[in-house]
RNA sequence: GCCCCCGUAGUUCAAUGGAUAGAACGGCCCCCUCCUAAGGGGCAGAUGUAGGUUCGAUUCCUACCGGGGGCACCA
């Protein structure tokens, strides 16, 4: 190909990009590079394409080769070809052997004394599965949870505890207790306005080592963690580290005094210390330290950037956050250059926001809608789906399927979308148990299993001399596997697989309609068991990617 | 006020600058003597507005309109 481009236009500089096409009446691969040179060689597409398809249509796996359009290339491969390439699609179901520099990917970041709400499912979700992505395609990945356990929080949940509390220690409250608590103070703040000003003194007297304070900060923390945990389980989300903000504590000071000494902070109103950044970049000044003092978020950001720099020696640090942050991160990777470091490797990957109805869904205002009752709701409708079903049910146990169902049918809702954009909170939307969802997935997977325990032993495909059309979709979709994993690692884009997976749950599907697999003849039959067999397999390895488990039977 | 993100069928979402803008839900109509009908097939239905760049724009640029977010002592 790239021969015929040289030899025949003198194009040296140009890749060819070959593409899988949409739609199947254009071939099983295609490219507009006749129409991408054409202008360049002063010849019309329609030229060029007609060199390409006559000198292709002598490759012995080509059966076909055409122009179409504007001046496409379009091939049809040989069976034999297509057969052979599904090796790769095997390959691409399996894990690859961990190498290279570590990926940090930094996500959910719950805060202490709170509950996980609906809206942490984006950040949650999103960086698992990009976390899973990095680590099946062979990265050495760092999942991180970074908790928010350090800040003035502490100071008014510790007033709010000593005002309004009942009397017991910490320890005994329950994580919903110290949300009231926290919301009370909130609502507090408008009769009282010095409330946040003693909270800050509060915290600052943390941050100091009040020994009692430290003590309270503790329990805190042991309530919050235990909670947190019975919810990752379910989301299948899990961490290799939860170093939050508190570890940060001692490391900030000598980078504040180095930063002051080589300029970059520098004083602001109030006795606070400030990063300022050029005109053109329209960034507004970065606070690293309180009038009083004391720390902030955008201080132990900075420090953490420069342990993971120092300590850990990343290719990529990836933090998943909403949006509404990206001003900060921009500002703290501005800094950071200011400061010499390199950071080449770091990504803010932002997605949406959710909102519910009209109001906010900020804890502050007390509103939250919490995630453990969305799950639990999840599971209930599960249950009440698969009851409607009565008899045709296969599952070997209803509750297990109930909880995949209903936990996929959620985990599916954030997935398969654009992370980029916002969520409104729907029920019935989230809650989706019909088309494009968990339960189609998993209806799909139980289907292909099921007639695979059916056909008995599965044998490597034999070749055979022509493909219906649903088979060859079948096949063309399953070779597409190892690109879009690829695709969704490089865009950070975990929605680019589940969309593949609903594509091929539709393949699989049109293709079992009407296709007979177990009554076929052979050479047919056993290459129509071996592509049931790999869509089973290729399914429950991007689901499961995605942190969808789907089940044999159901 | 300044800055950032988003506007695609009735609704929720897709579409590395490429072919006739794809799905799902909802609506209407078909398909179980056949490997699971939680499925398959069909019909109707969309790029906010106005310009620009390009052989070609949902995609890039400008303005406007509409929605969301951010802008130093919260994280």
């Amino acid at each position: 190909m790239q021969k015929v481009l040289s030899s025949e236009f003198g194009i040296d500089d140009i890749s060819v990009g070959w593409e899988r096409p949409q739609d199947s009446a254009h071939g099983d691969i295609t490219t507009p590079v006749a129409l991408q040179i054409s202008k360049k060689v002063g010849k019309s597409p329609k030229e060029i394409a007609e060199k390409i398809v006559s000198a292709l249509a002598k490759e012995k796996t080509i059966e076909k080769a055409e122009i179409a359009g504007p001046g496409y290339a379009n091939i049809w491969l040989t069976p034999a070809a297509l057969v052979a390439a599904l090796g790769s699609t095997r390959q691409a179901c399996m894990a690859k052997v961990k190498s290279g520099a570590p990926v940090i990917v930094e996500y959910s970041q719950p805060n202490i004394a709170k509950p996980l709400g609906a809206h942490h499912l984006l950040t949650t979700l999103f960086g698992q599965s990009i976390a899973n992505i990095y680590e099946h395609l062979g990265y050495e990945v760092i999942k991180w949870n970074y908790m928010g356990d350090w800040g003035t929080q502490f100071g008014k949940l510790s007033i709010a505890v000593s005002k309004w509390g009942d009397g017991r220690i910490a320890s005994q409250y329950t994580v919903d207790e110290l949300l009231d608590l926290y919301v009370k103070f909130h609502n507090e703040v408008e009769n009282d306005d010095t409330l946040e000003d003693q909270a800050r003194a509060v915290f600052k007297k943390l941050e100091d080592g009040d020994p009692e304070l430290r003590a309270f900060w503790q329990d805190i923390i042991t309530v919050t963690k235990s909670a947190l945990s019975s919810i990752y389980e379910q989301l299948h989300v899990s961490f290799d580290t939860d170093k939050s903000e508190s570890f940060y504590e001692d490391k900030m000071e000598p980078i504040l005094e180095k930063g002051i000494a080589s300029g970059v902070f520098k004083e602001g109103e109030g006795g606070s210390l400030i990063v300022e950044f050029p005109e053109e970049s329209n960034m507004p000044p970065y606070l690293v330290r309180k009038g009083d003092g004391a720390t902030l978020y955008s201080t132990r950001d900075i420090a953490q950037m420069h342990y993971r720099l120092e300590e850990l020696k990343p290719q990529e640090i990836l933090i998943v956050t909403d949006i509404a942050q990206k001003l900060h991160f921009e500002q703290l990777a501005a800094t950071c250059e200011q400061l010499g470091w390199d950071i080449t490797g770091f990504d803010n990957v932002l997605v949406g926001r959710m909102r519910y109805a009209d109001k906010s869904m900020s804890t502050r205002k007390g509103n939250v809608l919490r995630l453990e009752e969305v799950l639990t709701e999840a599971v209930r409708r599960a249950e009440e789906k698969i009851k409607e079903h009565g008899d045709h049910i296969q599952a070997d146990d209803p509750a297990e399927l109930a909880k995949m169902m209903g936990i996929g049918a959620v985990s599916y809702g954030i997935v398969s979308q654009n992370r980029k954009q916002d969520i409104v909170f729907d029920w019935d939307k989230m809650l989706s148990f019909e088309g494009n969802s968990a339960p189609y997935l998993q209806y799909t997977h139980a289907r292909a299993r099921s007639v695979i325990t059916k056909a008995g032993e599965v044998s490597d495909p034999k070749q055979v001399e022509s493909l219906t059309e649903k088979e060859r979709g079948l096949l063309n979709t399953l070779l597409k596997f190892e690109h879009v994993l690829k695709e969704a690692r490089t865009n950070n884009m975990p929605h680019i697989l589940a969309n593949f997976l609903f594509e091929l749950c539709q393949s699989f599907n049109s293709f079992y309609n009407d296709t007979p697999i177990l009554k076929a003849e052979e050479p047919t039959r056993t290459l129509r068991v071996y592509m049931t067999l790999l869509t089973a397999d290729v399914l429950k390895t991007g689901a499961q990617l995605l942190t969808i488990s789907v089940p044999d039977r159901m």
